[in-house]
DNA sequence: AGGCATTTAAATGTCTGACAATTATTTTGG
DNA sequence: CCAAAATAATTGTCAGACATTTAAATGCCT
């Protein structure tokens, strides 16, 4: 059994230890880590090289920092929204280096989206539904930019996995569906191509509504093949411009 | 609109602007960054400042750093395995952290799941097949231990869902079921509870080969029900000891 | 005793300058 | 022409210093 870094830097090394200790559970969260000279001094190590390391773990969310007497490094308490922060960061970038295809994206961001319909059905609340009718109506204003109508869409479909009632559910879909955004936008919306969009919004509201899974189901498809023509045709017009 | 941190540490700020210059495509993938001197000298900063807010993108694997004249900080290529890697990190982090149910998690997992379903039959290879029918062999050996029960189960589900053919649905699924396993794991496997889960496992090839996409549903609904039925016996019997 | 201002101490944030280690390139010597 | 040695650029690490922040301790006045 080789060692896979056989000489990773002091840094590392001890950013690594640490980490390990927060994942296995021997640092809780809130727990004050040693002091940076504490540390140094621990791991033999000059100041700098240990602060280099607590940095490491800070771009991580896995601790935070507090300046002043008692302050010091402590075990960060990861809230779902920094999580899926991270989590969109990461998978934005992966998406915008590996020349992702527009119809490979699209395919996978309705089939994660499809995951929760059934859930979704079933437990929809009327908060959440008037939620996903605000965001029709803000889509449907005839001066929106594109932006906003995207910003929009996002808020809709967020919306809608939140109506599965399942909190790790929301936070894989909607880091997910978050991520591949840059790649949707692609597109450029006429008002003909809004309006059919908007069209199936309102059967997906209707479907949760009735706790119809099979039409919820029918509008996303519907909407990803619609999705995947348009982006065919900007493409399309792209080649031959 | 007021800014959200209004002073974050000098460290934090530069990783920032490289951040964005990054994730912008201003900086490309390959690009090397000015050395730490010149950059240091471009923000009227030290180097050690610098060094940590270059750790702290290396930390989110945006830049690789290598040692010697003509080294320097590069942009990294973030490959699939190390964006999961994060991922999982994260995730594992943050459903350890909340007190996530497991009855919740299950549901939240195999929800994912059965997103590829569909896509599973339809394009599933026999290469595929194959290594799924191995994992069942090794799931079948009676000496196993629960970790390589687990450990084989992942690797089984993980073949799943790259049925579906598409790198981007692999990802997302594969890191999200992943970084539940530590809740899964809650559960110590019976003989009896074993055989259970590999028949339903030979279910799932069986309805692959078929390209039968509701009998796969059923199985994994069946064997969400079974796993959480296992998770609840687990916990009344730690309730009552 | 109680409240307010000041001091103090502990910690992180930053700077400076130095040296070690690494590595591609260049030079040198045979 | 090729191999060995010198060179230069760059990151990795260290030591020490000072600035800044913040909570706690202290002291003073009412």
């Amino acid at each position: 059994m080789k060692n896979a870094q056989p000489e990773k830097s002091l840094s590392a090394q001890i950013a690594d230890a640490i980490r390990t200790a927060i994942v296995d559970g021997r640092l809780l969260v809130g727990d004050r880590l040693p002091s940076e000279a504490e540390l140094a001094d621990q791991h033999g190590v000059s100041r700098a090289t240990v602060r280099e390391a607590l940095k490491r773990l800070a771009a991580q969310s896995l601790i935070r920092t507090e300046r002043g007497a008692f302050g010091g490094a402590f075990v960060n308490h990861l809230s779902y929204d920094e999580a899926r922060a991270q989590q969109v960061t990461t998978s934005t970038l992966l998406l915008g280096m590996n020349a992702i295809s527009f119809q490979v994206a699209c395919e996978a961001r309705y089939a994660l989206e499809r995951s929760c319909t059934a859930l979704a059905a079933e437990r929809r609340t009327d908060a959440l539904l008037d939620k996903m009718r605000v965001e029709i109506e803000t889509q449907s204003a005839p001066d929106l930019s594109d932006e906003a109508f995207c910003a929009s869409d996002v808020a809709f479909h967020r919306a809608l996995v939140d109506c599965a009632g399942n909190e790790v559910l929301s936070y894989h879909l909607a880091g997910s569906v978050e991520a591949m955004q840059p790649l949707m936008n692609m597109i450029t919306f006429t008002a003909r191509s809004r309006a059919e969009i908007i069209d199936l919004h309102r059967a997906i509201v209707a479907g949760l509504e009735l706790r119809d899974v099979a039409s919820i189901d029918r509008a996303l498809a519907t909407l990803e093949a619609y999705t995947i023509t348009l982006g065919q045709s900007v493409l399309k017009a792209r080649a031959t411009r």
